[in-house]
DNA sequence: GCTTTAAAAAGTAACTT
DNA sequence: AAGTTACTTTCAAAAGC
């Protein structure tokens, strides 16, 4: 029974590796069915990975970026993945590289709903534009990240650089705007909300 | 030439130049959108501070300028819609509303909340809606605000929806499509929002 | 600034059926 | 009118224009 502060769950993560070497591109994308390349378009060499489904954009210089992990875990594997691939097809890399997680996007849900007008008007760093987007975009100095809020207390929180600085953030905000008494909690809803979002921590 | 260039140089500068610029890009837009004097004149403050704290670099003159107008239009309480303004310019959306979100952000300006009343009287003009409809429109808004449906809802398609209802009350028979037509909306949308009000205000239509 | 990737939120839009 | 797809907003990195 206790849906009590706001709870969270890690949509993506973004992360740098470097494989320390030079690729040839061209090479692999000859090689590799699945690889994509315009390098008119876009630079890096895409790959999309099935297993943990992950893509990755892969550089000439040897670097690359991994997006659409949802833990680590996921993101440790793919890379593995990534490296056992680049090898089987002639290039050079390094077992285990050096990653680097960029961003982390979450959603999450303060379970109360938000009175934006009156949000927007109270919160520094904070714009709300009905007109153009639905959510109310809060700039957060420490951490320093960006949530946007939605009426209906659900939350997208990005720029995290540590699943700890989701954490301090979503709870931080929470506090804020419960402190600056822009919650309501529908009145004959206080502790429901049916979904089958046990599994967020 | 060098002699005409030293001239020009003494006599108008480059922050000149530009203001001279998009004063003509304001006029321009003045005269293709109806838009009133004093909402040109605050853009041409607005975008005078833009020249001072130099947030013009880098920046095309007329998407600058079509955010300063916007954004004055909704300080002067007479808000044009962004994607109208936009049809107007040659600059992109996107350009546009980056200015207006660099104007927010460095400008010690207030904009106010859009208000979806202010929606109201553009929509009621265009249908030559009476005052009694316009006020039974502005009611239901303010109903619904305090209802608190109107979070994160496009302020057009709300008020199209109100006056929409408002009109249904007083006999008025025009359609959906004429009212979304008004507010710049599509009928999908002004049904949805009618049907929200209707619902959360326990508004009972006259079935005609 | 742009190009490309991924992902969520809620609203709106444009097509199809 | 329902469904689907897709675009709006936020973020970060990569190499190069």
């Amino acid at each position: 029974m206790s849906t009590t502060g706001p709870t969270y769950r890690i949509e993506n993560i973004v992360a740098t590796v470097n494989l320390q070497v030079e690729l040839d591109l061209e090479m692999l994308a000859e090689r590799l069915a699945m690889a994509e390349y315009n390098p008119d378009q876009f630079p890096g060499l895409i790959l999309r990975l099935t297993k943990p489904r992950i893509s990755a954009l892969i550089f000439r210089t040897g670097k690359m970026v991994a997006t659409g992990a949802k833990n680590e875990e996921d993101l440790k594997n793919a890379v593995r993945a990534l490296v056992k691939l680049l090898k089987d097809h002639g290039a050079d890399v390094p077992f285990d590289p050096e990653v680097q997680v960029q961003n982390i996007v979450a959603s999450g849900n303060l379970h109360a709903e938000v009175d934006l007008e009156q949000a927007v008007l109270m919160l520094e760093n904070a714009m709300y534009e009905p007109e153009q987007f639905p959510g109310l975009i809060y700039r957060m100095t420490n951490p320093r990240v960006v949530i946007l809020i939605f009426g209906s207390g659900k939350i997208v929180c990005t720029g995290a650089k540590s699943e700890r600085d989701v954490a301090t953030a979503v709870q931080k905000l929470y506090n804020q705007l419960k402190e600056l008494g822009v919650l309501y909690v529908e009145e004959g809803a206080e502790e429901e909300e049916s979904e089958e979002e046990l599994e967020e921590l | 030439r060098l002699r005409k260039w030293q001239t020009r140089a003494r006599v108008q500068t480059s922050y000149e130049r530009n203001f001279i610029q998009a004063a003509q890009e304001l006029e321009r837009l003045k005269s293709s959108m109806g838009v009133p004097r004093p909402c040109v004149e605050q853009a041409l403050e607005i975008y005078r501070q833009a020249l001072e704290k130099e947030l013009v670099r880098g920046r095309s003159v007329e998407a600058m300028a079509a955010a300063a107008l916007y954004m004055a239009c909704r300080m002067m309480r007479m808000p044009r819609p962004l994607d109208e303004l936009v049809r107007y310019t040659k600059a992109s959306r996107r350009e546009v509303a980056r200015c207006y979100r660099l104007l927010l952000r460095e400008l010690n300006v207030k904009v106010p909340i859009s208000d979806p009343v202010l929606y109201i009287s553009r929509i009621a003009e265009q249908l030559k809606l009476s005052g009694e409809v316009v006020k039974a429109a502005i009611d239901i808004l303010q109903r619904a605000k305090k209802a608190g449906i109107t979070a994160g809802k496009d302020p057009a398609g709300l008020a199209a929806a109100a006056v929409y209802i408002a009109s249904l009350m007083h006999g008025d028979n025009r359609t959906q499509k004429d009212f979304a037509v008004a507010a710049g909306v599509t009928e999908v949308t002004v049904r949805n929002r009618y049907k929200e009000l209707a619902k959360a205000l326990n508004i009972k239509v006259p079935v005609k």
